[in-house]
DNA sequence: TTAAATATATCGGACGTCCAATATTGGCCA
DNA sequence: TGGCCAATATTGGACGTCCGATATATTTAA
């Protein structure tokens, strides 16, 4: 279960490439708080050692994206993911569905 | 993203009380691999320390399961979870459904 | 009645996540 | 041009997760 924030990064650079700001929103959106540098930073730094991720400055703005490496390691992740997570999804489903009548 | 085991474990408790082995295994069927004592244990204890989880003995077993306190947090948390990761989960249905294709 | 197997438990170290605090850079505008 | 602000980045400390190793109790089997 450790490697959930790398795994979120990840998934948001699979839909398009985004900058450091853009992807602590797209977790605040998500989670209802917002990183902090001290989270997101090293969380990227690490993702571009490990060849996963890289950046390219555009102004002020660094925009992150997906290596080739990175998106083969991603679309395995994302699959591991949703196999792993399915029992809980469905349980989310019920929940719902109940919820409406 | 930190405590998603103490988050599962509060999980499969919902659904019945279960023994330590016994969370190890349901685990394994998860993820894919099986949480050693090292892991699993200490997480238990911290989830008792918190008031939200109790045990009993049951011959060569301790049995665990869900306090009030424990019921009503899980819950939340499930429902937390659900939505935080509502929108992966449509990702994973979309490719199921690409995949079928 | 030993021996083996099962379940529980702790320890130590590594790692990833998290925040608060601080610093630095680059673009923008008054 | 100077000052402001957004974005990037690092540091340090705390915490939860994770494993391998080791230990202990209890139950079952030989």
């Amino acid at each position: 279960m450790r490697g959930m924030l790398s795994f979120l990064i990840m998934w948001f650079l699979s839909k398009r490439p985004m900058y450091g700001e853009e992807i602590a929103l797209e977790l605040e959106k998500m989670k209802g708080n917002k990183p902090t540098p001290g989270t997101i930073y090293p969380a990227l730094k690490h993702l571009q050692n490990n060849g996963l991720v890289t950046s390219k400055k555009d102004g002020r703005n660094i925009i992150y994206s997906l290596t080739e490496k990175g998106t083969t390691t991603s679309k395995k992740a994302f699959e591991y993911f949703c196999s792993m997570f399915e029992p809980v999804f469905k349980d989310c489903i019920k929940a719902k569905n109940l919820k409406k009548m």
